[in-house]
Formats: C-alpha cells, sequence, structure tokens
DNA sequence: ACTTTACAGTAACATTTATCACACAAGGTT
DNA sequence: AACCTTGTGTGATAAATGTTACTGTAAAGT
C-alpha cells in the first residue's frame, strides 16, 4: 500500500518518494470540487494519484474551456510554474472523477529540483508535455472549424478513459468547447449519420 | 561591449555571464530568416541580445498563427523545453527585426540549471511567462470575437514597438490572426469610424 | 513617364456558428 | 399513472466570418 507511489510515478527514485512521502500530505477530493481558481495564489504543487483533474479555462460567461486533463502520475504544470514565485493562477482546477492528491509545499520545489535528478526531469517533462497539449488546443481553435474540433475533443476523451463510450450530455461538450448545445446535438447527429458514432441518452459511442 | 550580455540580462550572476560567453556562439541573423521549423529537433538554446522573434504556429493552409514575440534579454521557452529531451519543435521561429542571438548547446541546460541559479530562475520564469502568454492567446481565441481579438493584437504589438504606430499592412495582421485581408480591412475601418485608430498605408495609429 | 506591384476599400454572396422556439423522449419521483 | 426534470432533435432565423470579384491608389521599378 504504501508504495503506490512508486508504482504510480515510477521513475521517481527512492529517496524522492520517501522525500514526498514525509513532505507532502495526501488530501481526497470528490468530485466537482473546484481545487484551483483564476486569480487564486497557489501554495502546492499537485500530484495526481488517483481519479481525474479538469484544467480549464473560464469566461466571462461562465464558459468551461478545456485546456486538458490531469491523470494518475501526472502534475499540476501551473502549480508549478507558479510555486516558484507563488504567482497566481491563470486557470481553474476541478475535479470530475474523486481524487487523491499529493500536496508538495512549495519551498519543496526548488530544493528537489536541486537535490533530486528524477524530480527534476519529471518536473521539465511536465512542462514540456502540457506546454505540447495547449499548443495542439491552440492549434485546434485557431484553425479548425467545430466538427473538426468535435471529434478531436471526443477521441481524446476515449483515449484518456480508456474506453469508446464518453458519458457527457451534449450541454457538458458544448460548455468545454464554449459553443452551444444545439450545435453540438446537429454535428453529432451528422457525425452518427456518417457512421462515427452511435449516440444515446448520457453516452456517445466512437465506433472509429 | 562585453558587458552587453549582463546590460541584457541583469539577473544572471557574473560567473553565469562568463560562463555563457565561454560556451554560447553569438549569431546574427536577418529578418526573415526562420530560425525554428514544427518537426525540427532542437540543439540549442536561443537567448535573444537584439532584435525580435515571432513564435507563431503554423497551419496546413500557410497561416502563421501568432503566438508571442521574443525581445532581448527573454529565451525560447520551448527551445528550453525540448532541449531536455532533445524533443522536436511543435512551433515556428521567424526572424522580424534583424536579431543576435546567443546559442547555448543543450548540454549546458541540464548543468547550468544545477550550477547557477540565476540559470535556474532564468528558466523557470521564462517558462510561466510564455505559458501565460500562451493562455493568454487561447482566452482569445476561445471566448473573443475578431474584433476584440484585433483590439487586443494591435495594443500588444504597440506595447512591444514601444510605439504607438504598427507598420504592418492589413494581410500581415489577417495572417497572424488567421482571418482574411478583408475582414480585417472591415474591422479597421469601423474602428477607425469609432475614433480608435488612424489608417495609413501600411500603417495603423492607435489613438487610444 | 510608364508599367508593375503591393496595398486598401467595398459590395455581394456563401458558409459557419449562435440564438430562439418548440416538440418530444427517457428516467426518476410522488 | 401523472408529473417533473433533464437530455435530445430540429426548424427558422440572425449574426459573424469567409470568399469572390472588382476598383482605385500609392509606391517602386524601368
Amino acid at each position: 500500500m504504501q508504495n503506490s507511489l512508486k508504482n504510480i510515478f515510477p521513475n521517481f527514485s527512492p529517496e524522492l518518494i520517501s522525500t514526498i512521502e514525509e513532505n507532502g500530505s495526501l488530501q481526497d477530493f470528490e468530485a466537482g470540487t473546484v481545487l484551483m481558481r483564476t486569480g487564486q495564489y497557489i501554495k502546492n504543487t499537485v500530484l495526481i494519484t488517483k481519479g481525474k483533474i479538469k484544467i480549464y479555462r473560464e469566461g466571462e460567461d461562465g464558459g468551461e474551456f478545456l485546456m486538458y486533463y490531469l491523470q494518475p502520475g501526472q502534475a499540476c504544470a501551473i502549480s508549478m510554474i507558479c510555486t516558484a514565485k507563488s504567482e497566481k493562477s491563470q486557470i481553474m482546477a476541478k475535479v470530475v472523477e474523486d481524487v487523491s492528491v499529493m500536496m508538495i509545499p512549495l519551498q519543496m520545489m526548488d530544493k528537489w529540483m536541486m537535490e533530486h535528478r528524477s524530480w527534476y526531469e519529471f518536473v521539465i517533462e511536465t512542462y514540456r508535455s502540457r506546454f505540447e497539449e495547449v499548443l495542439e488546443v491552440v492549434d485546434n481553435i485557431a484553425f479548425r472549424s467545430m466538427d473538426e474540433r468535435l471529434e478531436f475533443y471526443l477521441k481524446r476523451h476515449s483515449e484518456a478513459c480508456g474506453c469508446s463510450e464518453v458519458k457527457l450530455s451534449h450541454q457538458e461538450i458544448a460548455t468545454e468547447l464554449n459553443t452551444s448545445r444545439e450545435v453540438i446535438s446537429r454535428l453529432l447527429k451528422k457525425m452518427e449519420q456518417r457512421g462515427l458514432v452511435k449516440l444515446n441518452r448520457n453516452q456517445i459511442e466512437l465506433l472509429k
């Protein structure tokens, strides 16, 4: 049981693992909890050990524009970046599936960067992969139309959960893509006609 | 003359400055040069000492969607991130005003992170500010319409050059916002009618 | 002075996306 | 069963943006 961190973060050195266990505090949050808001100061770096967190940008009108998901074995890049200078968050983080997270006090960040090679590499890789993901998001909204973005969104979702059924209402999808439910309904219908998906209530099955 | 690095990067320690001068190579590039392409492997971290570089995302149709500009005292975050693992670039970098850049071989990155506190802080701050900038870009395209984005674009430009005249053709603006020249012309005309700008050939003067 | 090129303005039209209005269906509750 | 809530389907219409086509005009080259 105590070795779970080791399994979830296989690249961490044994020493780092025990340092984390000594200094971090494991906390649970229920789905729906908002872990971080725009403008809030960040006090901890967050490692996810269970569940799923959604990182999004909030629009004035209540839009929840999806940036990416965080899953076990990952960390919040924003919290790492801001941590260094205790800066404000520019994003929102909401629990979408009950999570367990390891909270690391911000003072540890700098210290471990110097002392633990595996921590350093993890941080750099986290920056890299999240930056890349955000760039892909930019690509999508800058160059693609809604139908392509919807397909991409569904694909990413099914990859994230590892199954071909996406259990979301049209309204939820619309919110995350910052459009309206009607548009999503219509586009999904077209996709069904093209044989790409099968539609059910609160569930979309990807066929291809 | 030799102290110019010190002036441009005031937070670097004297030891770091001399290390950079020993290991880096100063190179000049003319406006128009493409320094980095999507898919290319990155071999150097780039510090800008003079001029201006545009970082953008390339669309299939030749769009050059602007992410941000790099100016003296700044560094390419992408090159730092990718350097660590010698990853591929996901962006394009083009010189817009003749530049001098200091090229740092990728092996130095990790080494200096451990040895030079001021390098470490510079790198973290570079990550943070660029991430923030990209998030702002996402905000704009996700939540704002073209007229607002255009205003934001012009404002950012005049801030970057420190003057109220933006010397760009409508076509160039359109390319960077991934829209068409006609749209930009229309919107600029409306802005002129609202008294926000004054239009001249190849130059837009911001009035407010 | 003449030609060529790049830049800018604008109308007409097409397409995409947003909004409004409403019907209906599935599940849960009383 | 009757009711309510939530989710879905669809037409009509509006607004924003993209496209085509054409005009004029300033600058640059010859």
